[in-house]
DNA sequence: TTTGAGTTTAAGTTTGAATTAAGCCGTGTG
DNA sequence: CACACGGCTTAATTCAAACTTAAACTCAAA
């Protein structure tokens, strides 16, 4: 398995190489954005890793390029913290997952496992679905039978951490971690809020799909006929 | 929730200690890496603050010894900044997280907070069950069969005590001490009221549980087929 | 510069878990 | 027998959590 890290730090770049290698990975490294793209360019790479501040050419930036060129290489981006805004770009230029640092490796290798396989599998077809719903967390669309509604992207993040976890609880805390950021200081009002413009669009779709609350604990899916 | 700090700056640990204190956190303070790892063993804190350079036995050593000896308490650490190596070595040898010094006191508590919410999540279902009963003791879902029925927490955390005790009879002041708490006032009539909710709902399911109470004494769980 | 979708903040309302209080029932005792 | 006590259930109250709505803000696109 062929991994290209695009990564400026050298240190890191090489202790993440290492660490892969030891792994079974054939590991590959480029300094800055130039590098990495003309190497990625190959197409040979099953999957790259791609940090978003980069000297010559940043993350994105690659990113946007690499798709236009048709390299649909599977892409994890690297972000720093406080690069939540980034995340989110990210994600819609044509990352296949973001991992903020500082990660495990074994995550690391996790998702890379994942986004892989992933791509071995259905290529296109990652749309999440529970009850009668479905979400394309690509494209923020929700459908239920042949009605379709939008959602935004908070919508559609918050969504699609409660189907990925739908037999377990998540707490207003950990919602905010994952949907708005490690560093974000958004409070609960603010999952509030997006629960409640969610069951709204539930709603519309005549979905019998509920977001049940457990007081003082958390969120959880449901699905009842 | 039980922390132990590992750090041999005396007043930076007392000045951090101080802080985790009046936020309800029950801590202890090792001084050196050797103490630290000894503490640690004991296996009763929730999380451990661990710098990395110590006396006698250094910060990652010591995280490499606990989880040698399978103790996977969660680990923050704490790392001088320039020590950039650290964080990833770190993080490789099952670290948590990292924080930078010096740190904002916020930003610690909200790691801790992280930390040992992520090790919550992914806990396995341990689902409690007694006769035909199950229970969730995270969702407060209580299941018979297909039916399922919500409990209210104190509900869950009363049955939840029921369960675990379940061939031993509780006295109304055991339960009040456990479900309520050691410096509540409820009554025993509280008791009543939630043992006679519990009740209903185990009719509801159509349960063979019984709680039967013996006069004068106490409550204890019941089935019979 | 204006516009508008998306998001955040803030305010007012609703909900329901927990408590409290009141009355009923059954059993054991004088 | 009756009446007192422990236990049970139901009804009323309370108050913080959760919900909804609307207004304010942000920022990228026109």
């Amino acid at each position: 398995m062929k991994v290209l890290i695009v990564e400026d730090e050298q240190y890191l770049a090489e202790a993440v190489a290492q660490v892969l290698r030891k792994n079974n990975f054939d590991v590959d490294i480029s300094l800055d954005g130039e590098d990495g793209f003309d190497n990625a360019l190959s197409g040979v790479y099953d999957v790259i890793l791609l940090d978003i501040m980069l000297p010559k050419m940043d993350g994105l930036t690659v990113l946007r390029e690499l798709r236009n060129e048709e390299i649909f290489t599977p892409v994890i981006l690297l972000t720093a913290k406080g690069e939540t805004e980034d995340k989110v770009v990210g994600l819609d230029s044509g990352a296949d997952d973001y991992l903020p640092k500082p990660f495990k490796t074994e995550e690391l290798i996790a998702r890379i496992k994942a986004v892989t396989r992933r791509r071995g599998e259905f290529r296109n077809e990652d749309v999440l679905s529970f009850g009668d719903l479905e979400l394309d967390p690509l494209t923020f669309v929700l459908k239920r039978g042949g009605e379709k509604y939008s959602l935004t992207q908070k919508e559609a993040r918050l969504l699609e951490y409660l189907i990925t976890n739908k037999d377990i609880m998540l707490s207003s805390d950990a919602i905010i971690e994952k949907v708005w950021g490690y560093d974000s200081d958004a409070m609960d009002s603010n999952v509030q809020v997006y629960i409640s413009f969610l069951r709204k669009k539930f709603a519309a779709l005549g979905s019998e799909v509920r977001i049940k609350n457990i007081r003082n604990s958390g969120y959880i899916l449901e699905y009842k006929a």
